[in-house]
DNA sequence: AGGTAACCGAGACGGTACGTCGAGTCTTATG
DNA sequence: CATAAGACTCGACGTACCGTCTCGGTTACCT
């Protein structure tokens, strides 16, 4: 039970640096704590102090990287198709990029196996990302464009579900164009009955 | 380069029992060849003898508890959305589980850091679950009640995608209610174009 | 260079009380300044800042709890054997007591490696002790008991170097009939030729 | 509870080897179990599985130097004096030697907090030392040079415990010439009753 | 009376070594 | 020659203390 208030900035920064570096260099499979600390100019007992495992460390290492939460919002070009779009492919491009990648199958592994971790992770990068994604299609039910008994969070695991059951099973290559099928698919699914433009659409 | 006609049975089977039971228990990252050769009443090197990794033995491990592949076949009853609700109802029950839930994850750890396992883990266990699927929705849609320009591997992954979503990212619990309400929202999604029946279903 | 007189003579108190108890809870090698700052109450620095090591600080506390050398004095009966009997019981008795025994064996321990604490511990305790046993010695020299050519240091180690050797070597228990017995046969060494009485003693 | 069968004798000869290299250059308070491996070219672990603490290697280290137990001896001139100088001249070289004398003094700090090391000490070294010095007494004895009523160990202890005592307490240097002084007056506590060459000598 | 310089408790810091664990390799004896 | 057993080298673990270094806070002296 540190004291927050007296932590070094200097070197909380560092530790960040280096486990961001390292993770690039080595992956994180061979990522040490002491390799860490070296890096760091710091020792072991102050990356302990601060983080309860490497994957926390990592986590933050991550985030730091990671700009202001603001940019995680869709734009609303009044296309969800379009805008849709947009995000898939991000993910898609985030998802092949070597570096970054690495580090998020990294924590995806560790999630597996600490809850602790896996709330957090939830809490500060998934679950921001998810809520950007249901935000743009809150709108689109506003505006008509779907069904209104949607449940969003279901909705948007509609459409990044495949894509991350792809990346993480390998079961085959995650590209553009399958991120595209997928949204689509899931729009067609999400969409208002057309039979029935005036009742009530009803799902389960 | 070991000959495998002078292979001892008896160990071989001991080791994957006892790490079928060890992941079980202490869970995957906490396994260790030191541990299942201890349980199992074997030399280190007989392990490091016939698998190449942690993982490797893993996945035997699993195989062997898993039954005949001709029971993967789903029934066809003629109800798609029936028939579906059993397997999505069968992966989530599987999934929660503690024992086989275990096995599993493990591997899914493994996968992200061993291609070569990955590989094998989708040729001989993903691969198979997933074309039992596929093979039901094919015969749904050579009756009529799915579009025909489907990709039936897409179609698959848009129903057990999210189910996997869930399980791995953490981010809401996997219940036999959600499996439903992701099966139906995608069998919507692949059914035909309801307001042009005689036309010509496109998609993309 | 810190100021003396501005030294906090509550905090000085609890050090030696903290490092006089732990000494004897937890042994010499096992004592820690972490441990005596936190059982004093004190923070770390304000041990550096007044001692030099952990010997010194172990030291002063021992001063701490000896009496005033007044009473080291030994009693002068006119028996030298028995007046010697009174010191080496005496002696035999503290090395014997688990509590004075254990710091007296600290100090020894620290003297070993630290020439500049030996000098102040020789100063300070060891040698008020065995001058006192001189002067008795003495005493019986001018008396005519002991022999008059003898260097009267090398005198009381012939008493006492018995009793530190059983002490510190562990070749075998230390007893007070041990002591007795080594008293016995130093006095005889000690005392004046017998065969002739009017003779030159000489020694060397 | 390893087996000492199959243990390395090339490990165990390196790591004795490098523990008494080393506690010659940094000294026994600097050496650590670490820069022992680390020279000998061997896992800790062989260390930790073979040895209880570092004072037992040091102590084994110190045995494998020492030459075979029948060179303990003393001669047996005929004439008592003579050959006790030449084992007490010996102790006072041994103890000025640095290294000797560094690693001696170590051990000695050790063995006052782990009486194992203690007995082992006393066992192997200090024993038989002492009891080559009590061999050659008793054959003063038998030759009628000595009491006969006189406990061997005890006499013994008479010539070393003041030797020892200003090696360890440091109070005053140990030289040759008060080890001539002290042995010079140990054999006239240790010789035969004059003023009754016929009667019985009774001490105690 | 206010300023300031020291001591003080507290504890974070960069380090070093600890003793343990497991990896993967090598050796020995048994069948 | 495969095996059970386990000793080996190696590297990282997480912990304990070291001695130094800030932090506020509280005296005690000095303008």
């Amino acid at each position: 039970m540190p004291d927050p208030t007296r932590r070094s900035e200097r070197s909380r920064h560092a530790i960040l640096t280096a486990a961001h570096e390292l993770v690039g260099e080595v992956g994180y499979r061979k990522l040490t704590i002491e390799a860490i600390a070296a890096r760091a100019g710091v020792g072991k007992q102050t990356i302990y102090r601060w983080w309860p495992s490497k994957g926390a460390v990592v986590l933050d290492a991550m985030l730091a990287t990671v700009s202001d939460p603001a940019d995680l919002a869709l734009p609303d070009t009044g296309d969800v198709d379009a805008d849709l779009r947009g995000v898939v492919h991000a993910i898609v491009a985030e998802l092949a990029d070597p570096t970054l990648s690495g580090t998020s199958r990294a924590l995806m592994i560790e999630i597996q196996e600490d809850p602790g971790l896996a709330e957090s992770m939830v809490e500060r990068i998934l679950g921001p990302n998810l809520a950007a994604i249901a935000d743009r299609l809150r709108a689109a039910q506003d505006a008509g464009q779907l069904r209104r008994d949607l449940d969003l969070s279901v909705a948007v695991e509609m459409i990044v579900g495949p894509l991350y059951h792809r990346w993480l099973l390998r079961t085959a290559p995650l590209t553009p164009a399958y991120a595209d099928t997928v949204t689509d698919l899931a729009l067609r699914a999400l969409a208002p009955d057309r039979l029935a433009p005036h009742g009530e659409d009803r799902l389960e």
